[in-house]
DNA sequence: CTGAGGGCTGTTTTT
DNA sequence: CAGCCCTCAG
């Protein structure tokens, strides 16, 4: 296969496909065959290249069949389909996010994986319900985790690609009892259910792939050109499918930035983007460092931020756009005032001839998007939210979905344990626990089980009486044949009179619930008439993958309210970025980690970048948290942001106006030092190196220089408090053991070498290759249960009868 | 079997 | 503070 030349310069230049684009644009989109790396800044034209490069692909001749793109999320998917069909209409390139093209092989390929293809979707929910369910059956463990947790760590080991079988084997004699015993029991409850939860639509993918090795030649073969976006937020499943895809024909094109990932607690790899050059030795690597989107305020703020991650190689982001107004910086008295004065300003600024659409505000954490509606509200302001809770969330709707789902999956138990008294026809606690406890000896499905004469009789005469019409009922919504999703979901809210009881009722909140119905039922009608082939499969899917960023209209006169997580990706010409606050940003969660702390930092680099013009950052001296207000501490990012840059305003009441300017000195006084750390040994980090990546990370620094001084402010800036110091007589042994390539042993991981050691002795950050789960985790040495061990080889699990 | 009320817990980000 | 689970009385 002879790779293709780059075309002659004049050549280039008559392309319409590089019009008005960069030298490194226009490498980037004539690129054709191999592997490609577009390691791309915010703002950089990263969208713009892959769309230009899908339809130079197709002007040269690729079939749109042969294309594949992959993103993260729909909103990122949906645009760049709009935007490939500007260029190309109605070419037909499979676009879509990893978990909705999963779903597609899944569908055909489910038998090799123990589902059939009317497998269900489990959402968090679901999975949650799940994991209550098994707690519930396994009463040993449920003192020893939560079911949230249960979830969230079965979560995080199929993240990193560990299937139920090889866990209890790899781990059954490292101590994770409660999650050998449990992972596979979910997985089983899963399997009987005929459903597979969000991390199953990657793994079972990945699983098929690597087992059946025609298929993947076929798939590679027939995916010729694949596209992947914010790879650096690829875990290794993705990482397994993409490269499984991508072996007999490597044009893979890969973009990212190091630097806005911001998915490392959902498993996101970073090590995916920075070893791209060697999976793919051949890899054409482009940078795009020039920024049109941001003035150039926003950009040094940005840069000053982001350049204390040490992990990370320094990049060179630029503009050419004029110097723009100061970033604003300001301290609210509370949450309340900070809202009000976001308000404020919009008004202004809307009065002075904005528009609304043009304002985005951007928070950490959902829940502190209350407050800012509240306050929205008053004013009249028009909004829009991205929040996570939406319409087929309510309870109403999700009981008529579990109908569907249902119906569309006869051994989905977990809904038909929902709608067993939903609408209430007598069948309680007693008749579920029958019910259950006779499909558990019978194997059957709790549906097929309902219908059983045999239970029946087990059963009281009315409950008995009551749950063969249910069975009944559903088996001939089933065997009826499809005139629609619509007048399906109409059968099932009117002839279940569940519709009914809703009205009927005199409490307010339920007859907002039948209107909610009402709504579903016109939702349906709606689908079938967009999709007249999407049938039931399509409408459960499409609810079950798409989530309310999806429902956000970029064009609407509206301010939008979201999450930094939900923001990546789009831009405004005024954000706003609030609750700048130790504990919130960065999230408690993440503060005793260095690798989370830098995630966090990245997470208000990703805000930061969203903006075009103006940019204000704000926090509150007080915010209420457990329902009491508390007092804050700034957050360390506000002093590691360029002073130079930002102009601060003290809108609190607990200054008095005296003291008003000195809200600055406040800030940073006695800090310049941290500030400006990074600039001292800057030839070594700012040297220029433009062929391989893996010197990304990691650039180890000494620590930054801490203050013995008391400060002298009323703002405590988090860098500055001391962290809880380690005693007792582990410490010199631990001081002593710690050095590069040694071996130490964690209690659920088992052994690993330390591959990174970071920081200072009260708070040593060290990175650990495991052995057994072939993957690295980073710890606070001090506050970690890692142990010094004395094995020398690592490759060899320690033998628990010895130890 | 149902509904109300008390106690407990947890508390980020998302496909 | 909110949401969930469990208990208890009807």
């Amino acid at each position: 296969m002879a790779r293709q030349a780059l075309p002659p310069f004049d050549e280039r230049s008559n392309n319409p496909w590089c019009d008005g684009l960069n030298a490194q644009q226009t490498e980037a989109v004539l690129h054709r065959d191999g592997p490609l790396l577009v390691v791309a800044g915010p703002g950089s034209g990263k969208t713009r290249v892959v769309t230009y490069r899908i339809a130079q692909l197709l002007s040269a001749g690729v079939r749109p069949s042969q294309i594949l793109a992959l993103t993260f999320t729909n909103k990122a998917a949906d645009e760049m389909k709009r935007r490939v069909a500007t260029l190309v209409p109605e070419a037909a390139v499979t676009i879509g996010t990893f978990h909705r093209f999963c779903v597609l092989l899944l569908r055909r390929y489910a038998r090799l994986v123990g589902l059939t293809e009317t497998f269900s979707i489990f959402d968090a929910d679901d999975t949650l319900q799940l994991c209550r369910e098994i707690l519930k059956q396994n009463p040993k463990y449920s003192l020893s985790t939560t079911p949230s947790e249960l979830l969230h760590r079965i979560s995080h080991v199929k993240s990193k690609g560990i299937l139920a079988s090889e866990f209890s084997s790899r781990h059954a004699d490292q101590g994770d009892f409660v999650l050998e015993a449990l992972y596979p029991e979910y997985q089983q409850n899963l399997l009987r259910c005929n459903a597979a939860d969000f991390d199953d639509l990657l793994l079972h993918v990945a699983t098929i792939l690597r087992s059946s090795p025609d298929l993947r030649r076929d798939l590679d073969s027939r995916y010729r050109y694949i596209m992947v976006d914010e790879y650096q937020d690829t875990n290794v499943v993705q990482y397994a499918i993409v490269r499984a895809l991508s072996v007999d024909h490597p044009n893979l094109a890969a973009t990212g930035d190091p630097d806005q990932s911001i998915y490392g607690w959902r498993g996101a790899d970073i090590r995916n983007i920075l070893e791209f050059e060697k999976d793919y030795p051949s890899a054409k690597v482009v940078r795009l460092e020039q920024n049109y989107r941001s003035t150039p305020n926003i950009l040094k703020v940005a840069d000053g931020l982001i350049a204390h991650n040490r992990f990370r190689k320094p990049k060179l982001l630029f503009t050419e756009t004029s110097a723009g107004a100061p970033v604003s910086l300001t301290v609210f008295q509370d949450h309340f005032a900070e809202a009000d004065g976001v308000s404020e300003r919009i008004i202004q600024t809307l009065h002075a001839g904005a528009s609304a659409r043009e304002f985005a505000i951007l928070y950490r954490a959902s829940h502190q998007s209350r407050i800012l509606e509240q306050s929205l509200r008053r004013r009249g302001i028009p909004y829009q939210i991205v929040r996570g809770t939406s319409f087929f969330q309510r309870k109403e709707v999700k009981d008529v979905l579990a109908y569907l789902q249902l119906i569309q999956n006869e051994r989905h138990d977990l809904c038909f344990l929902r709608i067993l008294n939903i609408p209430r026809r007598g069948l309680g606690h007693v008749a579920q626990r029958r019910l259950q406890n006779f499909a558990e000896q019978q194997v059957l499905s709790l549906l097929a089980a309902s219908g059983d004469t045999e239970l029946h009789r087990q059963l009281s005469k009315p409950a008995a009486k009551s749950m063969a019409r249910m069975h009944d009922w559903i088996r001939n919504l089933q065997s009826t044949p499809s005139q629609g999703v619509g007048p399906l979901v109409r059968r099932i809210v009117e002839e279940s009179g569940y519709l009914d009881q809703l009205r009927g009722s005199n409490v307010p909140e339920e007859v907002e619930r039948a209107e909610n119905l009402e709504e579903l039922i016109g939702d349906a009608v709606e689908f079938d008439l967009q999709h007249p082939d999407g049938g039931l499969d399509g409408f459960l899917e499409r609810i079950a993958l798409i989530n309310d960023v999806d429902a956000w209209d970029p064009t609407s006169e509206r301010v939008t309210l979201m999450t930094l997580h939900a923001a990546k990706g789009l831009e405004f010409p005024r954000v706003f970025v609030v609750g700048i606050e130790h504990d919130l940003l960065p999230h408690r969660r993440s503060q005793d980690d260095e690798m989370q702390l830098e995630e966090e930092r990245r997470l208000l680099f990703v805000g930061i970048t969203r903006a075009e013009q103006e940019l204000y950052l704000s926090f509150a001296r007080q915010r209420m948290q457990n329902g009491s207000m508390r007092t804050t501490i700034a957050s360390q990012f506000l002093l590691e942001i360029p002073r130079e840059s930002v102009l601060c305003h003290d809108a609190s009441v607990s200054v008095g106006p005296a003291d008003r300017e000195s809200f600055e000195e406040e800030l940073w006084d006695g800090h310049d030092e941290i500030c400006l750390d990074h600039d001292g040994d800057g030839d070594e980090e700012c040297a220029e190196d433009d062929s391989a990546l893996d010197t990304y990370v990691p650039i180890v620094r000494p620590a930054p220089p801490r203050d013995t001084e008391p400060p002298r402010t009323k703002i405590e800036p988090a860098a500055r408090l001391d962290p809880p110091s380690l005693s007792g007589p582990d410490r010199a042994i631990q001081e002593a053991e710690l050095r590069l390539g040694s071996t130490v042993v964690h209690p659920d991981y088992g052994p690993g070498k330390l591959i990174r050691i970071t920081g200072q002795p009260p708070r040593r950050s060290v990175t650990v290759q495991f052995a057994l789960a072939g993957s690295a985790q980073t710890f606070i040495w001090e506050l970690s249960p890692l142990r010094p061990s004395r094995a020398a080889n690592v490759a060899e699990p320690p033998d628990p009868r010895r130890g």
